[in-house]
DNA sequence: AATTCGGGGTA
DNA sequence: TACCCAGAATT
């Protein structure tokens, strides 16, 4: 770590901080309790996500699942189901299954440390911190993207963020300006500085409080922090499928936990049709860019007239089908992952 | 210690 | 386009 000052030297600057956040902390729909479930549901859908993207998402998952006995009790596909389009279905799955540790170890109460929240599916150092201080007063740092961000620039720091070491290096450098109280809002504070103020890109430095402190906007090098070397790489991927439909119904299939998109549903791929009656109407392609890959997907359009052939289908190759609304038929093709979860009355 | 998980927003 | 985001699990 390069040379600091005593930690004391820098305390003020967490203080002015609080004092900031006491007049600009967003009006969030989690901030209104510190409900630790409540918590715990906002922090894990914001992981790597943005609060704009998040928001109705979560909504909608706390009010279908208030609690951890509903969620736990709840079906895994109807989880997925919330979780539709927001990306990363690990955090989904290990939701429920944290949900499921909670009722069978913690008799549904959570657990009030640190240490003990680590324990939960999906509950990484970052969330463990962010339910501990804000639910359960903890002195602990939620050190994520933002503490990144904000440190490396109010020190001029040319850590790089990409490197392992990294949650270690920023851990340490917060020590030095966390005051010894009011944690969890220490955490939103810096937060909603990195969120709002400390832009990645066009800092607002004249709105910012710590202007006065920080070092990288005194040298007018605020756009060289933070430093991150390693660079994201894509890959091209192409996918085939079929879309077989008879009437109202058509065939997905579950995907598996491995590579993208786990435990969703998608359009059956490679299916031998051998003595079943079909007409293939049309092909469609589709380009859709994830973040490490660019996908090419390509449909094809397939009316089995028989149903007794469809059914045939079905059977042979264990594939779940679900019905869809005509609205939905009508749109057809759709980005691909509003087709993966069907649940119809 | 490095890679792999999405999808929306921004410049 | 390239990069970012209230990161965690897996390899």
């Amino acid at each position: 770590m390069k040379t600091y000052k005593q930690k004391t030297d820098f305390l003020y600057i967490g203080v002015k901080l609080l004092k900031w956040y006491q007049t600009h902390k967003r009006d969030l729909p989690w901030r209104k309790s510190i409900n630790p479930y409540n918590i715990w549901i906002s922090e894990v859908v914001l992981q790597q996500t943005q609060v704009k993207q998040g928001m109705q998402h979560y909504l909608n998952f706390v009010e279908r699942f208030p609690d951890v006995d509903t969620l736990a009790n709840a079906d895994e596909e109807e989880v997925l189901l919330y979780w539709k389009g927001l990306g990363y279905y690990s955090r989904a799955l290990n939701l429920h299954k944290a949900a499921k540790q909670l009722v069978t170890d913690y008799n549904s109460e959570f657990p009030e440390t640190y240490a003990e929240l680590l324990k939960l599916k999906g509950v990484g150092k970052y969330t463990a911190a962010a339910i501990a201080s804000i639910s359960f007063h903890e002195k602990v740092a939620a050190v994520d993207g933002n503490f990144y961000r904000v440190l490396s620039r109010l020190f001029a720091d040319d850590f790089d963020i990409s490197n392992s070491r990294a949650f270690q290096y920023f851990s340490e450098l917060t020590e030095l300006i966390m005051p010894e109280t009011d944690a969890g809002c220490f955490n939103q504070a810096m937060m909603d500085l990195g969120s709002e103020v400390c832009k990645p890109k066009n800092p607002l430095c004249s709105d910012c409080p710590l202007q006065d402190d920080c070092r990288a906007f005194a040298i007018g090098k605020i756009n060289q922090f933070p430093v991150k070397l390693k660079k994201t790489k894509v890959e091209n991927l192409a996918l085939s499928y079929q879309f077989i439909y008879h009437d109202d119904q058509f065939l997905v299939k579950q995907r598996d936990t491995s590579d993208i998109w786990k435990k969703l549903f998608e359009y059956p791929k490679n299916l031998d049709f051998n003595d079943i009656d079909f007409i293939e109407e049309h092909e469609k392609v589709i380009q859709h860019k994830l973040t490490h890959r660019n996908l090419e997907i390509s449909i094809s359009k397939i009316l089995i007239p028989n149903k007794c052939d469809f059914d045939k289908i079905k059977t042979e190759n264990d594939f779940l089908s679900f019905s869809f609304t005509e609205a939905e038929q009508k749109s057809f093709p759709k980005p691909l992952h509003d087709y993966y979860i069907k649940y119809f009355s």
